[in-house]
DNA sequence: AACCATGTGTAACATTAATTACAGGAGCAA
DNA sequence: TTGCTCCTGTAATTAATGTTACACATGGTT
């Protein structure tokens, strides 16, 4: 989308001979701190010039701009490009295929959600969650609602193999409080649930977290109602061009906290996991790189 | 200058709990084109988010703000000093962290296996197994490994919502049999299988396909031996950072797919879903924008 | 020095934005 | 169902912004 228009600098550049003294003043604020400077309300911004009201007006039509808020439009798109540039230039690989395909709108968007929630995600809490996960001394639990119940079952299904003492919760909520008795502070739950929130899954967070319990939460970015009572909170974004929303983000999160944990215990995992091969025995088609 | 005050994007995310419904539908569009959204008048943002200008006020309040001024004002500050910086360092949002930060780190690398994935992929194929799989007249079973089972699970999780006969074979290699069974030349079988490929997967795809059973396979860059006697294979990058393999490429796929399924049969599953969502008595936390 | 032209700010005005008050409505509990 | 609470939008109110009209000032010209 390049701009039909010229910038707004530019436009100041090339009348800047026409501009009367006080025009020069503002035009020399505007572009100290350009572009945010034009963008607030023409009081300010005559004030901060040192010039009158009017002045910025009278500027702005000279400009070619059919009032001071035509101007403001227009810094604001410029802005709005400016900030979103790197990214569409990072994502410029499948541009051309992306208005085509499905697939690949898709995909933009799943990026987009992903950067968003590395953006807002807390390093320090990852690593209190990673050494929370790693602690065998802790017995871990896994529950997931109808639909996030399939990444629950992925982290349940690595961790189960990296260490013991983990259960994952059975799918109906009617056998869960056999599972609360076991629980106590030394344990922790985890989580997930993404719109629409489940208020079985919202009472065994409650009682659990009442009995003491860590609570680990992985939901989407509105939060469900279970973030109230838990000690760890993950929002991912999960909007997707989609009626079902994308999980991805929460993925990542997960998979990157197996990759922790595993780190953490490598010792202790390592010959866990290679009694574990040799119970299976799958062809080894391939070798163990790295 | 790092910035006194916690990020507007930040204080959102915080609150996220506490705001309702439209609240929250406007929270979605501020960050969906951030900051930029914030930065019109209340009256064209709350149009753009579909809600009332009063509903903007509140929010802005219970995120700490005098007023709408007031956050305005802020994210005029953020983006100023998000402008002023380098561009270098703005382009490289994660460059700061990767180095310090295992989880950047593995975003990273995800990132590149998508990438990959996508830029390997036949969106022809994509295209026919879509339909394939929207296709009711089929009977769809799906299974997968050891570890893969969990996105095998996530794809009949959602196929089973959308559509009928759809089957997920059981864990254990053993009860396969009695599905194979029913299985003929109108059935479909997805199967996962990543390295380590397992023998019972082959074996099983091996007869099925010999019954004339559709195969669709999601396997890593080297491909399942399964390969050989699939009508169509998708290959994932899923090398980590990790002794784990990233499924996440897979997942792209997946989700992608899901939503092309659920696209091309709207008008059947709509009524199937709503019947659904009426058994479930989940909490409405978000009203259905038509 | 008087005049004109141009530039500039003041102040009144109109318009739009921001806020408040209130009432209808949805969801939940008894 | 009834009553309650909490959202949420409509409409009225207030504040501010943006605009226009006009008068004063300045500087150059006759």
């Amino acid at each position: 989308m390049t701009p039909v228009t010229k910038l707004v600098k530019q436009k100041i550049q090339d009348a800047m001979e026409d501009l009367t003294r006080s025009e020069r003043q503002l035009a020399s604020i505007l572009m100290q701190d350009y572009p945010m400077g034009g963008l607030q309300s023409i009081t300010k911004l005559a004030a901060a010039a040192g010039v009158s009201t009017p002045t910025v007006i009278r500027m702005a039509r000279k400009l070619g701009f059919d009032g001071f808020p035509d101007l403001q439009d227009a810094l604001r798109e410029e802005v709005a490009a400016q900030i979103k540039k790197p990214i569409s230039k990072r994502d410029a690989w499948m541009v051309d295929e992306s208005a085509e395909h499905p697939l690949m709108r898709f995909a933009q968007v799943v990026w987009t959600n992903m950067r968003h929630t590395l953006e807002r995600i807390d390093t320090g809490m990852f690593d209190q969650v990673a050494q929370l996960l790693a602690d065998t001394t802790r017995p871990l639990y896994v529950v997931g609602g109808r639909i996030s119940r399939s990444n629950a079952d992925y982290l349940y299904n690595h961790l189960q193999i990296i260490r013991p003492n983990v259960t994952m919760l059975g799918n109906s909520a009617n056998v869960w409080p056999q599972y609360l008795l076991d629980m106590d502070a030394s344990s922790v739950l985890v989580i997930f649930d993404i719109r629409r929130y489940e208020a079985h899954l919202e009472k065994l967070a409650q009682i659990a977290s009442e009995r003491g319990v860590t609570v680990v939460l992985f939901t989407d970015q509105w939060g469900s109602p279970i973030g109230r009572c838990a000690d760890f909170t993950f929002n991912g974004l999960v909007e997707a061009p989609s009626s079902w929303d994308s999980t991805i983000a929460l993925q990542l999160i997960v998979e990157a906290l197996i990759a922790e944990v595993q780190d953490a215990r490598w010792e202790e995992s390592k010959e866990r996991i290679e009694e574990l091969e040799a119970m299976f025995s799958s062809t080894r088609l391939f070798r163990n790189q790295g």
